[in-house]
DNA sequence: GAGCAGTTTTGAACGCGTTCGAAACTGTGG
DNA sequence: CCACAGTTTCGAACGCGTTCAAAACTGCTC
């Protein structure tokens, strides 16, 4: 049988996805405790397959002889192999926003923490780079639960929200921002991430080295922008700005931009 | 600098057998013209089907039942599914800069025809937005030529981006704008076009509805946004947005800017 | 024609993700 | 202990993209 079973027991996590867990299990609720070990037990298998061999090498076959269980087992807790893919999704997300969290600890410039925030992402995702790569495919496509802007998604979407809103808040920015502008900035610093994402899964340089690079240079940028932003010439340009953001950008992230 | 054309890089035939030659369309050279006629059929076989029935519902033996071939022959023209969708990809982008060019005679406001040129996309790919959003994700796989990034795409992207160059020549723009910025413009209008293409796979509504009212609402920012470069204090943002462009974008777009 | 080298075509077979009917297990009430 | 309903597990089977060895065809020389 398998022999190296990664321990299943340490689950300690707090609720790193805890309704999207649900949701994108293919399953309604746990109704045993032995049902829910063999659950945990067929995604650490995967998870552990997926790093070794890559996603698309690793089969649903291996998986489930791995985990000692039937193909059809794991169907009954997967309905489809990509939503194995999605409590890896939750789980990076939230060490990703404790890391940053502590590294920014202690720093109060902007550039300087949203800085942080995204190398902190580089370094979370790093052991991930080749088959998150491979995956990126999935979460491409629209109509995939997987994507970055679907519903599905939208917890872990907050969480990152939420840790940009945090960057902002420790930061002593100019005053006399806009408002409105700076209400705004959370979900659009989230956007920066995905840039950065987008980027990265793209880069094939060592270590991403060409992505960090890529962070190194954009954050002064964006806190140069929005420090620009009081100066009077750019009233008119930043009015369209927000409007955008508000009505074609937040919509299309989840955000029920009622009006 | 001479940033004329895609005249850095024209290889017609890197090494015969290489795997470029493989990835570029399953096969090497039309021997005969029965061959070639073969290999049209199996190809516009496909994108009928494609459009009929979407591209995942298509399968490569109804591919061949329809056009009366094997599916080996089919195997034997394209290396892999995927690369039916080139020929399509290649078309569209030809249709596309021509019914642009012909919308934009005549206009001579830059955001005008910044707007039709990305109008008169959204026209072109029109009847293919359904199936589009299927085969997006093959897009976006780093590792596939169809990716927009690829060295195989840099055709269709040359194409692209030379229409933009000829949106901005045609245009009366305000002088006294940077000429290292006018230059790096093309490349960042096409970027702005693969935005619309996204959100436009996104995009659910019908007809597209909300990408047309965020072309009409985004290409009055964008023009607004180049005048309002010749400020001083733009001055070292704009720099900087230069540099990154050079820098980090352009590499990546396959504009080999070694250093 | 006959032989031959290259090109084109074929269809069975492989491995994959996924499905499904049925068996095995679990807990509860009689 | 036995039925019985619900949950969990099983593994054969299906349809798909893809591969490959062999057959068929083509143009050529003798």
């Amino acid at each position: 049988m398998s022999d190296g079973v990664e321990s299943a027991s340490d689950r300690n996590e707090p609720e790193s996805g805890g309704p999207a867990a649900e949701l994108a299990g293919g399953r309604a609720q746990p109704k045993t405790d032995k049902s829910e070990a063999t659950r945990a037990l067929i995604l650490e298998t995967a998870m552990r397959l997926f790093q070794e061999r890559g996603y698309e090498k690793t089969t649903m076959r291996a998986i489930a002889a791995e985990a000692g269980v039937s193909v059809g087992n794991a169907y009954y807790y997967f309905s489809a192999k990509e939503f194995l893919i999605q409590g890896f999704y939750d789980r990076m997300t939230y060490d990703h926003a404790a890391d940053a969290r502590r590294r920014m600890a202690g720093t109060k410039d902007f550039a300087e923490r949203l800085e942080i925030a995204l190398v902190s992402w580089l370094d979370t995702a790093a052991p991930y780079h080749e088959f998150a790569a491979q995956f990126f495919r999935t979460a491409a496509d629209p109509t995939s639960s997987l994507s970055p802007f679907s519903n599905e998604s939208h917890p872990a979407r907050a969480t990152a929200v939420e840790l940009f809103r945090e960057v902002l808040q420790g930061s002593e920015l100019a005053p006399k921002l806009d408002a409105e502008l700076v209400e705004l900035l959370p979900d659009v610093l989230w956007l920066h991430l995905m840039v950065v994402v987008l980027y990265w899964v793209f880069d094939r340089t060592d270590d991403t080295e060409r992505t960090r690079e890529f962070v190194r240079r954009s954050t002064p940028m964006a806190a140069r922008l929005i420090n620009l932003s009081r100066y009077r010439i750019f009233r008119p340009i930043v009015r369209d700005a927000k409007g955008l953001i508000q009505d074609f950008i937040l919509p299309t992230i989840g955000k029920t931009a009622v009006k």
